[in-house]
DNA sequence: GTGATGACATTGA
DNA sequence: ATCAATGCCATCA
């Protein structure tokens, strides 16, 4: 059992994930720095290709920065994440990159308050 | 132990 | 607006 770190930076992924609302979207640095690392965006998608925030996790709302749809393989056709947007109201646009989010819209606009409701709720429970 | 990988972000030209 | 270069850090082989 080494899965100790200074804090468990995936349940903080996964609150935040669970977070997110319906209809909108969050980048990957976001949730990292929700969860208290601005430089691990990058282990927020490690962590949701392996499956390591759960199962119930909404991963079709999580975008980088860019608000270019990942289209990552936990997904079974490259459509499906647009498809599930789509269903949430959130309008997707065709570019060579693939399918984009305008964040200005649809990115979750996460408050300097909520940031630190997050962080005290983390405390708060020790993780 | 080292080195490579990755659903990323930021900066500067 | 776009493109290239650089930084980042947990996991994997």
């Amino acid at each position: 059992m080494k899965e100790k770190k200074e804090f468990n930076f995936y349940k903080r992924a996964r609150i935040v994930c669970l977070a997110i609302p319906f209809g909108k979207v969050a980048t990957y640095g976001q949730i990292a720095l929700l969860c208290g690392k601005p430089k691990n965006a990058r282990q927020v998608g490690y962590a949701l290709n392996r499956g390591r925030l759960g199962e119930e996790i909404p991963a079709h709302r999580v975008i980088n920065s860019r608000g270019i749809l990942s289209g990552a393989a936990a997904f079974d056709t490259y459509d499906m994440q647009r498809i599930l947007l789509n269903g949430e109201g959130v309008e997707t646009e065709w570019t060579e990159d693939g399918w984009k989010v305008d964040l200005k819209r649809f990115g979750w606009k996460s408050t300097m308050g909520e940031a630190l409701e997050f962080r005290e709720r983390f405390e708060q429970e020790g993780i």
